[in-house]
DNA sequence: CTCTTTGACTTTCTTTGACTATTAATATTA
DNA sequence: TAATATTAATAGTCAAAGAAAGTCAAAGAG
């Protein structure tokens, strides 16, 4: 169950805790060589685990002496939440997507790990057994109300 | 006589027993390889021996480092949940009698009022919003997912 | 007829690599 | 010396290949 996607993202959360700062500063050429990969992949990790909507932002720069920042966003909840609603996730979203956005939520602390349990279920593809309205519409509703229950108290 | 699908069954609950975990982690075609058979069966013998009705909760996902996780629901532990999910919803359930079971949920502090919230916005009629397969029955299929969550824990 | 087995085809994530773009450092020229 | 060109050092993009799991319908067995 070797997936060198989620090491890595693991590995950068890591560092994060360690220092304790909210930014942090790789060079992709080096985590990419310490993990024997292609750099592209470390672009991979950063699309599909730090985006904005995962609750981080990313500043980089090329040339000599480039780098990324990788910023973890301090946004209160009903902001973040409203941002998730309203913005993120529109009219479709995949169950890859639900779920890293509720592993975010959680470790946010914005949700408790059984709510986000029972939210992973709602919006599992077996749940979600539908034809007509394609599945991730139907999950993009599920999840957006549920969210904004999460708002309303 | 030589059913493979029992023998498959079985061994996954030998599987199971023998590690002592209520989880166990597979991966399809090493287990198809394995028995000598298509993958697919794999898939035959998860949805007719492992679906939550039988007392299994299944996740799992593709992709390279995929797997399929299969969690044994413990229901001795939670009877009432348990009479709900293999007696009361059955496969379809309306949208008045969610409600109903939610509430009794949480007058019997099984669930928090949050956690209430959330799952009724996921089983509102206005989040499953599909024709093909009746609401009914999407329904249902979300609540025992979500109640199943609670089991797991 | 019902349940099981099989296999072709599909879908979803991840990994890799070739090519591109940008920036900083350095060398060259006016 | 100031301006400009060149080179080296980064990071970005995108599509193809790889690695799983899912679906569905047809064939087979009891």
């Amino acid at each position: 169950m070797f997936r060198l996607s989620d090491i890595i993202e693991e590995f950068i959360k890591e560092l994060m805790r360690g220092t304790g700062a909210d930014t942090l500063e790789i060079q992709r050429n080096e985590l990419a060589e310490h993990f024997n990969c292609a750099p592209s992949q470390i672009n991979y990790v950063l699309s599909t685990r730090f985006s904005i909507d995962k609750g981080y932002y990313i500043e980089s720069r090329r040339g000599g002496g480039g780098y990324i920042r990788i910023q973890k966003l301090e946004i209160a909840r009903k902001p973040y939440l409203s941002h998730l609603i309203f913005e993120h996730i529109g009219d479709s979203l995949t169950q890859m997507d639900a779920l890293r956005v509720l592993k975010n939520l959680e470790e946010k602390n914005i949700i408790s790990s059984r709510e986000r349990a029972i939210m992973e279920a709602a919006v599992n593809d077996k749940s979600i057994n539908v034809f007509s309205p394609p599945k991730d519409a139907v999950r993009a509703n599920i999840m957006k109300s549920m969210l904004s229950t999460l708002i309303r108290e």
